[in-house]
RNA sequence: GGAAGCAUAGCUCAGCUGGUUCAGAGCAUCUGCCUUACAAGCAGAGGGUCCGCGGUUCGAACCCGUGUGCUUCCA
């Protein structure tokens, strides 16, 4: 069959794809081999498949196709995340586009709606990965609003409300008016931003005409005001103890209070205060016993209470009503200001603080076996500088707003009776029984006693359970999958999502299985683009992978998202990577064609004597490096690991080995010298294979006729030792002597095809060794030992040796010859120099540790 | 406002516990080659105030202090 020129990515990646997958090697059963299990951090069903999944993919398939070669049964669990307030978005939109209001309808229809939607487009992202090669066993696929799962949310819900965990509660939190949502803190994003601090005077309750003068960004929450405050110890203020101001436009009557909260030097050192729209002015407020008007609508626009403006968006009311006080003459100035606002995760909503009665999750007892186990590191992080930042949030940890004002996602099991009692049970008959025993007075024939809470839960109180349920904890939680794969091996994920992610599963983990989820978090770095900046939808700056891998091909994608993350560094992506992966995949492809030419031209008659050397040092270096690349993957360097690889097959293997095995034109060649280099071919193939797994599988199978199952993709790794240093160092000098002898010739414009007769003094030994390669590389008729320096030669040395080209033609640049000599002598005689200061220093010689002082003597010895 | 991290070649980064003349790799650049696996390539080369300053040490890219710049997290 005629190979192709170049390697063709897209059949090949269709064809071995679905190869692994009919032969089963996806999936995983519990067996006696050892597990290594990943579950992936389940995507939003809304996403699709961008850079920070390539990379956070990349990595677990790494990890997973490398355990499987070294005999763990490897397990990758895929999955996707309802996301309930992204997802609850796309479906009101896309309702909103069909000419329907979510409001006008029951919530069993919109749900309806939302699973066709979730059906349609939510495994989108899943069949995405495929295309990048992940190793995923698909019928481990789960999705957090799957049956099982829900009711495991649920039971997690009860079990933590009994125990005392869980309660309702009227609360400042932060309200997504455009969701119509609270949300978590962990939500809200702050950026600076340029606002405006408005000075506002307040006319005081007092004889003569006096004002005291606020700062504020937020002058429609003057409606809001119940106070206005100032420090016990600003003495502009100390004769306002006991009095009164009106709040402007509504002419509230408030009280001026004194508080030590306050920032005597900022604005003019008197805050308004606002109970029900600030966190801060509500602590105040019930220090104080201030009263709370609520001021804002769910949707952001001004309630009733406001008393002006009912029904306008708060933003137009800031502008509307800076132009009122103007008028009035309560505006005494504006300035330019950088503040921070807090912003919605998902709607990029301006959050607005909002007391509002929701569902709370405490933490405290569950953060404590949480954060030991990463301190003791019992849970190793990777880079272990997350550890800080998750000890810190973990020590300071808040209740949890638990409830969402949406229908996507788990109901809260909470009812209801006339009189608002709580019960909370796994379903409604439960919630009966409990009626029953707390209220037996209740004639029970009569119809919807109770009725369910509308909220549903935080996606989160969902995903913390992934690792127990995707291996159905819920419904069997001694079943002998769970024993084999939990707790998983390593995590993969994003250091964004440490909080609302990585330390709730680790809470959940102890507190519903009592063991940690996993034993190692790899974080992987944020990708951004090439001017640094993070990639993201609304920059428009991420490229879409999908065409990247048609044009490029999965394993350049990979190759190009590997080669430049170290652990926990944020990746700078380039196209240029991207080029040097698919030329690597060119570099594999023609190694091959050459290899596989030389089948036909095998000779079992042949001996082999000169290559013996250069076999022989590429298995060591294969031994030496494949060590270096365990340790490697082991530290999660994995960056570091390809780039060992890529530089033992392109330099060790191609420029060296192939071309010092190589035979000449149409000349045959002995059939070991072959088969020793399909081997080692092979293991070079299985080296790379973690991260490029299509290219190699299809040279594996092109380099020898394979049987059925013999794929790369299980082939077991070799165990490697490096025993034979001798023949690495003789090899470095080997490839030493002829980059010199290149450019010895280079510089004396000795063409290619000019012959040389050289002279060396050295060990003769290694030079019969390795004279018949040597000779080739250098186009050498003549390699001769001597005892002298030779006369009218050009001479240059080696490491020890010293050695001498008598040219046949062309002439000798001795001025250039000269230059180099007393270079290199200026450089021998510098390094004597220092060793030499070393020496004679007494203070070095009595304080250096004893191997560092050999070593130095032994430099002073060798020259 | 609070905390952490980073600063090494044009770019992206290695550089462990201070010790080889330690200043490295890849990419990019330059020079010479269409040499029959590969021009998506081959052969060779150049390129540095290890951010500034001060200190500890026999010895500092590495440890300490300080200044500057950048990034991230929290409020």
């Amino acid at each position: 069959m005629e190979i192709s020129k170049n390697f063709q990515h897209g059949q090949a990646e269709k064809k071995w794809y679905s190869h692994w997958e009919k032969s089963g090697y996806f999936n995983s059963q519990p067996d006696n081999r050892p597990a290594y299990t990943i579950v992936m951090p389940p995507p939003n069903v809304t996403g699709v498949l961008h850079m920070g999944h390539a990379l956070n993919n990349s990595v677990q398939d790494i990890l997973i196709r490398r355990a499987k070669m070294m005999g763990y049964n490897t397990c990758w669990v895929p999955g996707t995340d309802h996301a309930s307030i992204a997802t609850e978005a796309k479906v009101v939109g896309m309702l909103r586009d069909m000419g329907i209001d979510k409001k006008k309808m029951p919530r069993d229809e919109f749900l309806k709606y939302a699973w066709e939607w979730k059906e349609k487009y939510g495994g989108i992202i899943l069949k995405q990965l495929e295309e990048l090669g992940c190793a995923l066993d698909w019928n481990r696929t789960n999705f957090t609003m799957d049956d099982h799962y829900y009711k495991a949310v649920i039971r997690v819900f009860v079990e933590l409300y009994s125990k005392g965990c869980i309660y309702r509660g009227v609360k400042m939190i932060n309200w997504d008016p455009k969701a119509k949502t609270a949300l978590s803190d962990e939500e809200v994003i702050h950026k600076e931003t340029n606002s405006k601090l408005i000075y506002v005077k307040y006319r005081l309750d007092v004889p003569n005409e006096e004002y005291i003068t606020i700062a504020t960004v937020r002058p429609e929450t003057i409606l809001g005001d119940t106070a206005v405050c100032v420090h016990p110890e600003d003495s502009r203020y100390t004769h306002l103890k006991g009095k009164y101001c009106f709040v402007p436009l509504i002419n509230r009557r408030v009280p001026i209070i004194f508080d030590d909260y306050i920032d005597k030097e900022f604005g003019t050192g008197a805050l308004k205060v606002t109970p029900a729209h600030d966190i801060n002015d509500y602590n105040l407020g019930i220090k104080h016993k201030l009263p709370v008007v609520d001021t804002l609508n769910e949707d952001g626009t001004m309630s009733k209470e406001a008393q002006l403006y009912i029904g306008e968006d708060r933003f137009i009311v800031r502008k509307k009503i800076i132009e009122e006080l103007r008028l009035q003459g309560h505006l005494v100035k504006e300035e330019d200001y950088k503040n921070n606002v807090g912003f919605s995760e998902r709607t990029n909503e301006v959050i607005e603080p909002r007391l509002s009665m929701q569902w709370w999750c405490n933490m405290q007892e569950m953060v404590k076996p949480a954060l030991a186990a990463v301190v003791n590191n019992d849970i190793e992080f990777h880079p272990a500088k997350f550890k800080n930042l998750y000890m810190h949030w973990m020590d300071t940890i808040k209740d949890w707003c638990i409830s969402r004002q949406l229908w996507w996602g788990q109901r809260i099991p909470a009812w209801y009776d006339a009189d608002n009692n709580i019960y909370v049970a796994q379903n409604e008959e439960e919630a009966y029984i409990e009626l029953k025993k707390q209220r037996p007075e209740l004639d029970f024939t009569t119809p919807n006693l109770l009725r369910q809470e509308e909220d549903v839960l935080d996606t989160w109180f969902s995903s913390w359970l992934w690792p127990l349920e995707v291996f159905n904890w819920n419904a069997a939680p001694d079943n002998e999958e769970l024993k084999y794969y939990y707790p998983t091996n390593t995590l993969v994920t994003a250091p964004e999502i440490i909080f609302f992610w990585v330390a709730r599963m680790i809470m959940a983990g102890y507190e519903f299985k009592g063991q940690k989820p996993f034993d190692k978090v790899y974080f992987t770095g944020i990708v951004r683009d090439k001017m640094g900046r993070k990639m993201s939808k609304s920059l428009g700056n991420s490229p879409d992978l999908l065409k990247l891998i048609e044009d490029f091909g999965a394993d350049a994608v990979r190759f190009s998202v590997m080669i430049s993350s170290p652990a926990g560094n944020d990746l700078l992506y380039d196209e240029n990577q991207l080029e040097q992966g698919r030329n690597f995949c060119n570099k594999l492809w023609n190694a091959m064609k050459l290899v596989k030419s030389w089948e036909s031209r095998c000779d079992d008659s042949l001996i082999v004597i000169n290559e013996r050397f250069s076999i022989d040092w590429m298995e060591a270096r294969l031994a030496e490096v494949a060590l270096e690349i365990d340790s490697l993957i082991k530290d999660f360097k994995l960056s570091e690991g390809l780039k060992t690889i890529y530089s033992l097959i392109w330099n060790d293997f191609c420029s060296w080995y192939l071309e010092w095995v190589k035979p000449a034109m149409d000349a045959p060649i002995s059939t070991e010298v072959w088969q020793k280099t399909i081997l080692i071919f092979e293991q070079l193939l299985q080296l790379l294979h973690p991260y490029m797994p299509f290219i190699t599988e299809e040279i594996y199978h092109q380099i020898r006729e394979r049987q059925a199952g013999e794929d790369l993709m299980i082939k077991q790794l070799s165990a490697y030792s490096v025993q034979n240093n001798k023949i690495l160092k003789d090899g470095a000098l080997l490839q030493e002597l002829i980059t010199a002898t290149r450019d010895v010739r280079l510089k004396n414009q000795l063409k290619p095809k000019d012959t040389i007769k050289l002279y060396y003094t050295g060990d003769t030994n290694f030079y019969n060794t390795v004279g018949a390669t040597f000779s080739k590389q250098i186009n050498a008729e003549v390699l001769t030992y001597t005892a002298e320096a030779k006369k009218d030669c050009i001479s240059y040395v080696v490491q020890q040796d010293s050695l001498y080209i008598e040219a046949v033609s062309a002439t000798i640049d001795f001025e250039a010859q000269r230059k180099q000599m007393e270079k290199d002598l200026a450089y021998l005689q510098g390094f004597l120099i220092s060793v030499e200061k070393k020496l004679s220093n007494e203070r070095f010689v009595q304080n250096a540790k004893p191997e560092i002082l050999e070593i130095e003597r032994k430099k002073w010895q060798m020259h």
